[in-house]
DNA sequence: GTCTATATTTGGATAGAC
DNA sequence: GTCTATCCAAATATAGAC
């Protein structure tokens, strides 16, 4: 258990510490703009540096979308895995759509660059993307807790819970009216495909 | 009776004949190109004109968008008043899903401009959305002959509706992985949102 | 009604000095 | 690692001749 096998590289962190600022700069600006406008010279005044000088952190603008696809990516799935298990596999079935949409709705922007890919040429990179595939993992094991498997079944999952992200942002940004409708979806969405032996076994 | 009680303008027509041309032509470029990579010139070249003439038949980029926008609009209006009345209004409820799907999936990019609005600065006129208004009526007016009438079931029914549309599109353009459950989706909501006494009564 | 010429804006990216 | 100086490209839109 050393404390500190790892040498400290302040090189390195000073590095670090700077693409970090500018990739909070960029989420605040794309917060406020819109994903579509982030231009590099705005986000080097917003960081204190001439657009040029940022590209010793980054490669070009897509590398920085890339490095927000990413993070987001990641910061769901980490929500996601720190749900637990439940007793009632249900619940765990509401858990997974309530966080997914509270997470989906509380930055349209976040949601715009991870699911509705509107940035012209933007393709997240493979180790961006990754965390994705774990996110359906992980909802794919909430529905087999319920005894849902069928394949058909998980994509009409991801159709309903979708929807709701989709009209919450489309029609009303920053509002409630489709997202309190989680847990009467769900309940359909159970009544119905939910096999009637019901059940968590094997 | 009159056959002809409207002189004919044949300036007005080879206008109208142009404007025409012109719009045509812009459905090929973003359905070959994406909906963001639309330019005046490639679209003046498509007609056989440069960039510049096109301002004498609309006066903005978005005007032309905003043209194709109404078209769409009053296109799937039309199909959906097409359908008439039918004795089940379960099948009403299902052929009305199954027409807006199948408007949906077959012009990605006309989706996108209904329903995804990603481009930039671009918001349709008052006129060319009002067919928007009458096309949710219209989805309205089938679920209230089940019965269904609460606002809350409506907006489930666009998020369930809607939602097999986007992930359609968004994972599977020009497949049918998700449009292929809409009977399904259908009838899992009319299950869960139909009161139990029924029917089409008043 | 179409053209040429041009204004204007915007924004990504590179070279090389310091 | 940041800067200045540029380059380059793309696009919308206007003015005015023909």
């Amino acid at each position: 258990m050393s404390v500190a096998t790892v040498p400290r590289n302040r090189r390195a962190e000073r590095y670090e510490a700077t693409r970090r600022e500018i990739l909070d700069a960029a989420w605040e600006l794309v917060r406020a703009n819109g994903l579509d406008s982030l231009a590099m010279r705005d986000l080097g005044a917003r960081v204190g540096m001439r657009a040029q000088s940022l590209y010793v952190y980054f490669a070009s603008k897509d590398a920085i979308f890339d490095a927000m696809f990413g993070e987001s990516n990641r910061e769901l799935l980490r929500r996601l895995t720190a749900l637990g298990a439940v007793a009632d596999p249900a619940e765990g079935v509401r858990r997974n759509a309530r966080t997914f949409l509270d997470f989906c709705i509380e930055d349209p922007v976040r949601y715009q660059l991870l699911f509705q890919r509107t940035i012209p040429n933007f393709e997240p990179s493979r180790e961006a993307y990754a965390p994705a595939l774990r996110i359906l993992d992980n909802a794919r094991a909430a529905l087999s807790a319920c005894g849902i498997t069928d394949a058909r079944a998980f994509d009409a999952w991801t159709a309903v819970t979708g929807g709701l992200a989709a009209q919450q942002n489309a029609n009303e940004p920053g509002g409630d009216r489709w997202v309190r409708l989680t847990d009467d979806i769900v309940d359909m969405y159970l009544a119905y495909y939910r096999p009637v032996t019901g059940g968590e076994t094997t």
